[in-house]
DNA sequence: CGAAACCTTGACTTTAATCAAGGTACGTGG
DNA sequence: CCACGTACCTTGATTAAAGTCAAGGTTTCG
């Protein structure tokens, strides 16, 4: 890890933070690590992921350009590793920074405590009952949208981590891959890059719609 | 809905608090609506859940005496019900107890938040790679220290409740505990009551031990 | 260019869902 | 108080889905 740059914000408050970069697949902090920091990804791509003694691996999410992670107060209930090169800002966890609600730090450390409790829940709310075809299918969608993309997509993480953060093994994940580009749904140029040819049919057989309320994900809106 | 009480606690932040009172079975809140309050148990037990299109249903948690829940900002994500019969404490949730950050409340919030983070994230870990047996044994344990019960456990919710919540079918729920029961684990007195007989081989059956910096799931020690 | 890591695919096995039937507990009304 | 109905729970047989075992192909990177 290397500190880039150390810069004084919110001066006014206590907190300050820096930009640090990670190489491809190091740790950035581990479970267990008292929280001296929260972060925020400026490029590249983070995951976060617990162990299990029997060697599984449960990854609990990936983070994009401008998604913050490691919120836990006192110590990190998972390991953060950097999926590809990346670029953090670190920002200082202090009491200060914590109690002063009018801190721009505390607002977003809150604002980013009430999307990761959304996000945790969409996935338990994924694992339930659903296929492994439902699963990859919702995942792809995700990504779409999470990199604002338009028919082509980048999966810089390998089948290895979609595997551990879908619930399957990283054969399901290939398997299904295979049969949505059989059945025409997305095309394959390579195993980390697609294009979604029929993203109506994708969300179809994600499934994710809720009944109640007329509410609906957003992900079912074209 | 019955309101016993209008409690003006804590005027001074012009909060104010009522106990409430539901049936069993009866919504406290649904899905989607506008989040006026959040919530805290006094007796009985709540579930919270999602509904999906093809009639499936997850179970996102249960709440017991003294346990905090609907606590998402702007309108909430889960529909809430009275398991049994409900005794609930209802705080007013408005935008200056939410902004000011020495208050009871929002101290409570922002603790509420963080638990059902990590509540969640522990449901995410079950659901990844687990068998039913797992499952099971890792909710039974769960519910066990939730009540601080010793080898005694009432179980107040239905087959279907715990099937939904553990993302297993109601006979598979019902095929693992009588396995458990015949190989001596635990003892089923009825479908609501049973006495744990072995929480040594239950836990390792739970196999939620975690590795990496020595530190374990509280499941595991005994 | 070669090695290692990663991905895909096939055959077989295991696990849990589905289909189906019967039993048990509880509440209501006769 | 008992009979009946309903909702809930248990169990067995069969089927579908994903995991495991095994092998071969591809990408990447030194």
């Amino acid at each position: 890890m290397i500190i880039i740059q150390e810069a004084e914000s919110a001066r006014r408050n206590g907190s300050s933070s820096s930009l640090v970069t990670f190489a491809k697949g190091t740790p950035i902090y581990r479970e267990g690590d008292t929280s001296h920091y929260w972060y925020e990804v400026v490029s590249g791509i983070v995951r976060t992921c617990r162990f299990l003694a029997d060697g599984h691996r449960q990854l609990t999410g990936f983070y994009y350009a401008g998604e913050v992670f490691g919120i836990e107060d006192d110590s990190h209930g998972e390991t953060a590793e950097a999926v590809t090169d990346v670029f953090i800002r670190r920002h200082e966890r202090t009491a200060d920074t914590l109690e002063d609600v009018d801190s721009a730090a505390s607002k977003s450390h809150r604002l980013a405590l009430q999307r990761a409790l959304q996000a945790a829940r969409d996935c338990i709310f994924l694992f339930g009952h659903k296929t492994a075809l439902a699963r990859v299918a919702a995942f792809l969608i995700a990504m779409t949208e999470r990199m604002h993309a338009r028919g082509d997509v980048e999966l810089p993480m390998s089948r290895s981590d979609i595997a551990d953060h879908l619930g399957l093994t990283i054969h399901t994940v290939s398997r299904t891959m295979s049969d949505l580009a059989r059945q025409g749904l997305i095309a394959l140029d390579g195993p980390k890059s697609l294009r979604i040819l029929d993203g109506a049919r994708l969300r179809a057989l994600a499934g994710d719609d809720i009944v109640g309320n007329g509410k609906r994900n957003p992900a079912l809106v074209s």
